[in-house]
DNA sequence: AATGAATGAGTGTTCATTCAT
DNA sequence: AATGAATGAACACTCATTCAT
């Protein structure tokens, strides 16, 4: 049992680390295997198929990003440290977590993510935009599109990933400059 | 000769809309062929190999958003004004290249992307960041390090591509809001 | 053209030698292609696939074996020569084609068979059970169930086959004491 | 021990039904056990592999419709009545024993049938030849080829299980049909 | 120059068999 | 004795590339 779990984690392990350095169709299924340390057979006893594995893949990452990054805030804290505390949430986990990060934010995985992963892909940004629209109602945060101010703060945090720009000393200062997106006036 | 170019933009056309849609690996070249309307063995008499024609179209494209997004600035334009230009330029081009702007900025070209296109690809954001550099020494960009400020500027403008907010009106808007990212004070 | 005519036929003629030897399920789709002198991809551009090329194998011997036994018969021909005459097309369509002919009869295809191949499967029996109903109500065959009639016949030319026993000369004595089924009193 | 005996026989029904669906070929081994409601492995320790779980069961059912069949007569029996219970006795079995009477009759075993099977597949037929060739030699039965007379008794027997006509009312009127197949002048 | 039929290496997946438990 | 997780060779099928026309 406990190997049985071992040998899904050894796979979900190697097609992640094998996903970001070749993308899910240019990686091939005994690649993952072999990378695994388990037979090709062994793979399809714990996924249905490859895109059953990207798709537990994509699921096991996004749910655990967004635990972290959408779980309670501490009450009473001002707007602004509010956005800072989501900002670094999400840096620490991206700098925490490089391969899980690259794979979730910069791949492309529409073509083979099935219903349950789409919908799940969607509520970080409705999130966002709640919490976007929450503070323009408080007078927090300034009025205009959360639309267009969810997908400037995903953005640049997914920008700063590309470039490799999540170690802690960069954090506060993106977040405080960010800030004055969303700030009022 | 002129059927030959026509031929070459059909075969570049076709492979550009089904790489948007499947992704490069995802994609075969004979449907490459018959989406634009040649013959498979005419696809090779124009680009080496499958690589070949991807980074061309990198290329292409890549070539075709730097021309317009960092093609000379009016003289005697204020530092917001010439941001908001540049951030207008970008948007106004993902617009109306929506394909091409997906391809180039929201998908993973590291496995087969060439020297040469990798060396393009790292123009756009050094063009950026001197130009972050510039406005700090002339005192009109906000002290901070210009890596994190041109991965912010970039993400955040990829960001209203990958939700679809590349229209008109949200241009101005998101370019004053972003603007307060770099201004000083 | 008449290269595509031949390369179809090879798989074809490849494909009935190697069902007949170890059935559908016990060959490999190479092994054909090998057979034929053909590559495995070749196959492909002419079949759909495995099931799509036994269906094609089962619809053209079954539509020749039943255009033979099954064509017009002179007219005013004695009922007892009738039946020898449909005999003798049987026997004569399985000398000529034994491996056709042991495919077709001596082997289980229901798990593969597509609808119209089940169609066509079921034509040879009811136009045998249309003839004994025919000669039932001429008088010119003994009144008893047409089914079983039908049956017995096929089930008797299936026999021979099996064991081998096409050769011309047991022709006209088993078509004679078979009729002896059908005759009246 | 009693155990043993229990597994060994859902074992072989659960085959036995999965190669009158599927055919031996297309039957997986996991998928018995399943049906047998056993470990995989536990099959191996039944039988050597999945040819001899083949021929287990070929030799099983072929020594059970043979000893039924060839039973000794009831002496002085009429040539007909002797030839209507050998018939009798046939149909009533297949009747009995659907699943194994088509997996024996109707499917092509050839390619994995091993040499104690073979010889076991022969001895029907040489008991049917043989009763033919003595009832030539009393004067009951018409001088005709024995290998030919028992080809269209054992074809048209089959011909009944093939069509599903082994129903009890069926059973005296082909016999009484068939008989005029061997009946001399 | 242009083609598309042909290819066989490579893909995702299955399955007969083994063996640690 | 019984198991079923594990395996990797073998399967059906695809596709980047070639080449005869």
């Amino acid at each position: 049992m406990d190997a049985a779990v071992d040998k899904r984690h050894m796979i979900l392990g190697a097609a992640l680390s094998l996903f970001v350095e070749k993308g899910f169709d240019g990686t091939a299924v005994p690649e993952i295997a072999a990378r695994a340390g388990v037979g090709t057979g062994t793979l399809y006893r714990h996924f249905t198929d490859k895109a059953g594995l990207v798709n537990a893949l994509y699921r096991a990452w996004r749910g655990a990003l967004d635990r972290e990054a959408l779980a309670p805030m501490p009450a009473n804290l001002e707007p602004e440290a509010l956005f800072a505390l989501y900002w670094k949430r999400v840096l620490d986990w991206y700098r925490a977590h490089p391969g899980p990060a690259r794979f979730l934010e910069l791949q492309a995985h529409e073509p083979y993510l099935d219903e349950e992963s789409r919908r799940l892909s969607r509520a970080h940004p409705a999130a966002l935009r709640a919490f976007v629209r929450a503070g323009m109602e408080a007078g927090t945060i300034a009025r205009a599109s959360p639309e267009i101010l969810a997908a400037l703060i995903r953005g640049a945090l997914v920008g700063l990933l590309r470039e490799g720009l999540t170690h802690e000393a960069s954090i506060a200062p993106s977040a405080a400059r960010m800030w004055r997106v969303l700030a009022p006036v």
